[in-house]
DNA sequence: CATTTTAATTTGTAAGACAAATATTATGAA
DNA sequence: TTCATAATATTTGTCTTACAAATTAAAATG
């Protein structure tokens, strides 16, 4: 069977024409959770093909957990990890500089846009377990916290929306962030120095203030300053280009 | 080589341990977009398994993008495609409903959260194409538009923020979006007319006035309020549960 | 009918083969 | 030597065959 080019002289290999085949005949099939779905052999006689190569294009949907196979009992549909591919290929060194200001842009805008569940969903126990986070994170100078504590208040505020996908995009994502902070330090120092001075930093302890008090009005204009310095870093970045 | 089991008894194949080997691999050896890597065989002998086993793991690295092969000519690292992986395997049909309604609250506070951007990078031309998008799209009523017209008003607004990963990924989820809205119609509809009857729905129009007035607090309120349909719908089904 | 034995299924893995296009080397002519 | 051509080697894509091992289904046995 041969290959062809498509328009951007990228190879479009059997492989791949099998994986769409699979994904359109499960989309279109009514396939559901727990089916079973035909053996190996029959799949690759059904579509002309050699076991080896359906099983290429099967494995793709393996790692997506579409599939889940069972050794030696056949193989089922599952409901496939959103952003598992992406937890699993995510790597900071190998993203060129445009995707990881998208990523940083992408958080920002995420976690200002959750504040409303923040406040729908917060308990007398989350309140709690904030404190006690923003207790063991004295802050070091310069909006910076110790990581522990820095990832842990965040996180527990995704926690609090209820909303797993939010929660697990947000931990994904997280690596890239402190390698972003660490890749441009000498570019965030001096703005946060330049906000101090300002005082116009806010700190976990002021969110967790607006929290306490249900102030929602106030959270969001605080979450947006204490993201300030990235926004700056982002418009610069746009600027330079 | 024999396969073991998992906590939780999920079997972890030989295909699955050579996929994180050679993760594992390209983290840490600074490749870069670009580089050319070993051939197959010299990585199947370097990890001691077959060719078969090995290309079953790359493949599955090749669908995510962050290998590409040039036919006969080697393999290179790419900057592996974050979303691509979520673009191809979503299917409505097969998510469980706690995944659909995280999904919409994703996109949610997503597209609240942008707020921001869309003030700061905003464009007259940007406005006259938002305008032809609002002309086109006559209210149908109960806070419905013609799908075109929706689709493009919402999709317009990612385009301004600049920032791909968020267009690409409102784009992704956005057929999931129109079978929620379809799955749950008939618990829509009751809000929105209940919204309606008390002059609280706010149409692409109004978001529109408040993007030509400059006008981001009000903006922002309006897309909440915008959305609110949605977010109720969320309460309702937490609830229920 | 119950229990044990046997056979059939099915995924996981390995190995070998070859086509086809590209890259590399060798060869020959000017 | 230099250039053009021919031969060779390389490498991915695909197919085929083979077998192990565990589970399930069927058959045999008492």
């Amino acid at each position: 069977m041969r290959t062809f080019e498509a328009i951007d002289n990228k190879t479009v290999t059997l492989v791949d024409q099998i994986e769409n085949q699979l994904l359109t005949y499960f989309k279109n099939n009514k396939f559901q959770i727990g089916d079973e779905i035909p053996n190996e052999t029959e799949l690759a006689n059904a579509l002309g093909v050699s076991r080896s190569a359906l099983r290429e294009a099967l494995s793709r949907l393996k790692m997506m957990g579409l599939i889940e196979s069972r050794a030696r009992r056949g193989m089922v549909i599952k409901e496939p990890s959103l952003l598992g591919g992406m937890k699993k290929i995510i790597a900071p060194k190998i993203l060129c500089e445009k995707t990881l200001l998208d990523l940083l842009g992408f958080r920002v805008s995420l976690e200002i846009g959750i504040s409303e569940y923040i406040f729908a969903n917060i308990t007398s126990e989350n309140i709690q377990e904030l404190e006690t986070i923003v207790r063991m994170g004295k802050v070091l100078g310069n909006n910076e916290y110790p990581m522990a504590s820095e990832y842990m208040f965040h996180s527990k505020l995704y926690q609090i929306t209820q909303n797993n996908m939010i929660a697990e995009f947000q931990d994904i994502i997280h690596p890239v962030l402190n390698f972003i902070k660490d890749k441009f330090r000498e570019v965030f120092e001096p703005i946060n120095m330049q906000l101090e001075r300002q005082d116009r930093l806010v700190s976990h302890s002021d969110l967790l203030d607006h929290i306490k008090a249900g102030d929602k009005e106030g959270y969001r204009k605080a979450i947006e300053q204490h993201f300030l310095v990235y926004n700056i870093f982002l418009k610069m970045a746009k600027s330079e280009k």
